[in-house]
DNA sequence: CAGTAG
DNA sequence: AGGCCTTACTG
DNA sequence: GCCT
């Protein structure tokens, strides 16, 4: 039997991500829009930790005493504030300035207003399990830590307004609760499937939603469950959102925060661009922007921009700055980061014939590399040939020793149509095959003429025998130390041509050969296929949400740091092949598994 | 040591 | 207020 | 810039 519960909304706050998602399948009212819940439920004790929490989920209240009764705030209340002379926030008109303005998304948004609570209860975990245990709902008095009156209600949709006006009414917008509608896109029906209940929503107050709709039952807008995570990691993000035109402009910010040597500005629109990636929805509102994780005023504000302008001015900016011009062509150098680039435009260089005229000798050799095939780096690889290049990388591996596996892993593996480089991941179950086979494949294709230049070659994982030995954050010294893989990053010409020419036509490419030991491939094949904000929340969240330390060569406990295998059967038999090493990889550390094209975070 | 790479 | 991924290789 |  279903108990009857109220609207709930579980906050994630000292919950496991296994006690977590327990509790979300137990929870039979559960929101994913704190907006919508009667019952804030959580693992915690404390008031001051609740305020603390309301605040951070953007929740304004005030507190109800617990002397005063806790009837509703009438709706005609609400509707005054609103209709402030002077304010451009309405509840119920809408000038459309989007132009596809949907008289059922206000009729919904009205019935959402109208069933919004305007209390709520913030109410120990213990209430939850105990009325499961005793199988009724036991009275909430005990154990309730908070009880809040919402101060406000939600705005339909912003007037048009000018921009800086705009971004006032959303500052002080997003103090208050967040709207629990937003536009929702029936059209683009995303086939993912994270959480298996990622859909799930509470339609609230469905005799009136039913009273005003037609016969096309328009579902209130779905919040997927996997915008609650701030892990990218967690989420599945496709190569072509619906929301790219929105953050390639943000891309372009954060571009010059790279150039910029702004590492955090760059991570922080990093978070927000993966976060906006996996929206399946085409955008509606500023509001609908500050609710997803890593999105808040900044960001919110910046999409309100480009919905009345088209274009952000400080990407406008950006890219009319001839400064930034030079630093970009710098940093596409291979070898060259920010710094640099700023050290040679300090020197007075603005472009590649400076750097080669003025200060060849002072380049680094890769450097040197990276300027005499700027342009051919430059150009994009095509699958086919991504495709033609691991094959013959194969080939010769198999040669030296029969039994080699690869997964072709980059942005090739992601679905991406041309690739930067090619990044394949080589392994054998036998791991004397893979102790020192790097020198030997980098060996075997120089002498075939395909590998001109080795810009690194790395044997770490080699010279300490393979083996993933016991990490302590402080000992490390000791060479012993589990880390990276074995790898060559290569410069490469397939040395064959038809045309005649005296000169080998074909372009130079950049080749990444990883090698990675039978038990760890899965983590190697995991590790070198997604986005770098993938990679990034994948170790986040394997720090904090699991304890453990993730990298492309392993896994260890940051308890003991003892190694940690996921990859071999029940039996400790190894995995039969490297792709399905990396779903065990998934299952392992708790995630879902995602095919590669939606692991596309930028 | 600072800088760079994936 | 403090954290934000990670560590080996290069010069 | 956002989260805890």
């Amino acid at each position: 039997m279903t108990l009857d519960f109220p609207v709930i909304f579980l906050l994630p706050t000292n919950l496991g991500a296994d006690e977590l998602h327990e509790l979300e399948e137990q929870i039979p009212t559960l929101t994913y829009d704190i907006n919508e819940a009667e019952v804030i439920l959580g693992n915690v004790h404390r008031k001051q930790r609740v305020l603390f929490e309301l605040r951070k989920h953007k929740l304004v209240t005030e507190e109800i005493s617990t002397t005063e009764t806790d009837e509703p705030t009438s709706p005609s209340l609400k509707r005054r504030r609103f209709q402030t002379p002077g304010s451009v926030i309405t509840e119920d008109s809408d000038t459309a300035s989007d132009g596809d303005f949907h008289p059922l998304l206000t009729q919904s948004t009205q019935s959402t207003l109208k069933a919004a609570p305007t209390t709520v209860k913030v109410v120990k975990l213990a209430w939850f399990t105990e009325s499961l245990k005793a199988g009724t709902v036991l009275p909430i008095e005990d154990y309730t830590l908070y009880r809040g009156r919402k101060q406000q209600s939600k705005p339909a949709k912003l007037q048009q307004a000018s921009p800086a006006k705009a971004a006032n009414i959303i500052k002080r917008a997003l103090a208050d609760p967040k709207p629990s509608s937003h536009g929702s896109r029936p059209g683009s029906s995303h086939s993912t499937t994270s959480h298996g209940r990622r859909d799930h929503f509470i339609t609230k107050a469905p005799a009136l939603l039913h009273m005003t709709t037609s016969e096309h039952e328009v579902e209130l807008p779905p919040i997927p469950a996997y915008l609650h995570t701030t892990y990218a990691c967690q989420r599945p993000a496709p190569t072509h959102p619906p929301n790219e035109p929105f953050i390639e402009e943000l891309t372009k910010i954060r571009t010059a925060r790279t150039l910029l040597g702004d590492k955090i500005g760059v991570r922080a629109y990093s978070s927000a661009i993966a976060a906006l990636i996996s929206y399946p929805y085409l955008l509606q509102s500023a509001f609908e922007v500050a609710r997803l994780p890593g999105c808040g005023l900044k960001i919110a504000q910046l999409y309100q921009e480009f919905r009345e302008q088209g274009e952000l001015q400080e990407a406008k900016e950006d890219e009319s700055d001839p400064r930034l011009a030079v630093l970009k062509l710098f940093h596409e150098i291979w070898g060259v980061a920010e710094t640099t680039a700023r050290e040679f435009y300090n020197k007075g260089w603005r472009d590649l014939d400076d750097i080669i005229e003025y200060g060849w000798d002072t380049l680094t050799r890769v450097q040197q590399i990276g300027v005499k095939y700027y342009d051919e780096f430059q150009q994009k690889i095509p699958r086919a040939e991504v495709e033609s290049i691991a094959n013959i990388i194969l080939e010769h591996a198999n040669k030296i020793h029969p039994g080699f596996q690869m997964v072709i892993v980059g942005g090739y593996r992601r679905g991406k149509l041309a690739s930067g480089d090619v990044d394949v991941v080589l392994s054998h179950p036998d791991k004397a095959a893979t102790r020192g086979f790097v020198e030997q494949i980098v060996v075997a294709l120089e002498q075939s003429n395909y590998i001109t230049h080795t810009l690194i070659l790395s044997t770490a994982n080699t010279e300490r025998g393979q083996e993933p030995v016991a990490w302590k954050g402080n000992e490390k010294k000791s060479g012993t130390g589990f880390d990276t893989l074995d790898k060559a990053l290569v410069v490469w010409q397939d040395p064959h041509w038809t045309t005649g020419e005296k000169k080998n036509p074909n372009p130079h490419r950049r080749v990444d050969i990883i090698i990675s030991p039978w038990k760890t491939a899965g983590c190697a094949v995991l590790g070198w296929t997604s986005g770098t904000t993938f990679q990034r929340d994948l170790r986040r969240y394997c720090k904090k949400e699991r304890s453990l330390k993730f990298d492309s060569s392993g896994i260890r406990s940051r308890a003991d740091g003892t190694w940690v295998d996921f990859e071999s059967g029940p039996n400790g038999e190894p995995a039969p092949d490297m792709l399905t090493a990396e779903r065990r990889v998934f299952e392992g550390l708790g995630l879902e598994w995602r095919p590669p094209e939606e692991r596309c975070t930028g």
